[in-house]
DNA sequence: CTGTTCATTATGTCTATACATAACAACAAG
DNA sequence: CTTGTTGTTATGTATAGACATAATGAACAG
């Protein structure tokens, strides 16, 4: 009869993580001391630290002597997968980026929008494409689609001085992904990536959402030969 | 001048990481209780509770009340890139599994087998290319190479009752890998595919490492259209 | 004004203790 | 032989207290 027991340190990590998914303690706000987070849930010290330890192994906060502990900026992508953040990539290559919008509309969401954003019901969205550049020389096709119901900030956005990815992240407080990647071939569509057609390409769609709804679905598009993602771990963290 | 103060916790869990990755205690081994851990580093048994908790919370062991510890078998992908258990992924998605070996040779490893392996100086090597099918209908080419320095007993397995990755799991205690996921066009190597020339493929190829030494090579390749390599994550590991 | 020292503060680590809980085993009752 | 009870064991959770350590800033000496 009595509720399922969730052990103390698991439930203030809880509702530490919920103020920081829900936006209320946007990155870079300076949590509460250990000791004053103990009084808040009336516990040990321990048992606070034990929680913040916690959440520091998940990225979610970092933690300073003295200092005291702070939000992380979210990391969307995993280390796994994070070749998307493509103006540092580029950069970090030695290259000169840039990206130009080649599209940008806003409807009430299509059919296919639904599908795409995975929409129970047609709101507005803005469709964007972009082309991204390396040392000016195409290199990435963008196609996204972010729900206006969602984010509707977005619609005043010119995406001048940001790309539409790195917006979103400083927008949306936090989120869950689904990643898909796949190959497919060059054809008419990506006229833009300057590819003869049948050129084999990779392509990664991302789906994104904060607090169960639907913000935004992305597919890049890379040229397979010239770009391959890499990953390389341990099982281990290493000591 | 006192040495850099390493954490006791840390120090235990790396010893007891040690003995997991060096196979001198293989998956399946039950790991001395706290009490006993406690008394050979001669600390409390909180302390090593939380080098267990660690070791836990990365995969290496798992823990069960009253039985005690257990190291994990290793899980070689990331839950972010494990499509590579052909076998278990086939048959979740209700399709029979079968696998052929087309070629196998044992070779002293020529320029390009170093490069594959980043090996220093030629080993001898056993060069394997397989053909995985669903319900008899080929989905993923493999080709391997596997060096018989690291893994000597590798020349007598047959691979009638598991395919070469599965039973390299088995004999590789543990290990590093890199990955590396690229678009590629179908052509004569890959006609056990049954695909048009020019078919687009994901192509997906990872390197092992156990301890510092090469261990082997593959490259998958799938269809493009056919198959997608899903990844669906949160930022936290949800309470 | 500059650099050093030192106290303060918050986190990091560790201990000893206590009780809770899950899993297993052994034994008793049906 | 099956079922239930009970005890043992190892881990899980939580606490209070102690000391270590890093970062910060303020007081102070040059």
């Amino acid at each position: 009869m009595t509720q399922r027991a969730i052990p103390l340190h698991r439930r203030i990590r809880a509702a530490i993580e919920a103020k920081i998914l829900s936006g209320e303690w946007p990155p870079g706000t300076r949590i509460p001391t250990e000791a004053e987070l103990a009084a808040t849930y009336d516990c040990a010290r321990m048992t606070v630290n034990k929680a913040l330890t916690d959440l520091a192994a998940d990225g979610l906060i970092e933690r300073r002597r003295k200092s005291g502990s702070v939000v992380k900026r979210p990391v969307l992508q995993s280390a796994v997968l994070d070749i998307h953040d493509l103006k540092a990539e580029v950069e970090a290559a030695g290259f000169t980026y840039r990206y130009t919008i080649a599209t940008r509309k806003i409807r009430q969401a299509t059919r296919a929008d639904c599908e795409r954003l995975q929409l129970a019901k047609p709101v507005p969205v803005l469709a964007l494409s972009c082309l991204h550049l390396a040392d000016d020389r195409p290199f990435c096709w963008e196609d996204r689609l972010i729900s206006l119901a969602a984010v509707p900030q977005a619609q005043d956005a010119t995406f001048i001085h940001q790309s539409p990815g790195a917006w979103l992240i400083g927008e949306v407080p936090w989120s869950a992904a689904e990643h898909r990647i796949s190959a497919v071939s060059a054809d008419a569509s990506l006229a833009a990536l300057e590819l003869a057609p049948g050129t084999p390409c990779l392509a990664i769609e991302r789906r994104t959402w904060d607090a169960e709804q639907p913000v935004t679905h992305v597919r890049l598009i890379y040229p397979g030969d010239a770009h391959a993602l890499v990953a390389r771990f341990a099982p281990s963290k290493a000591g």
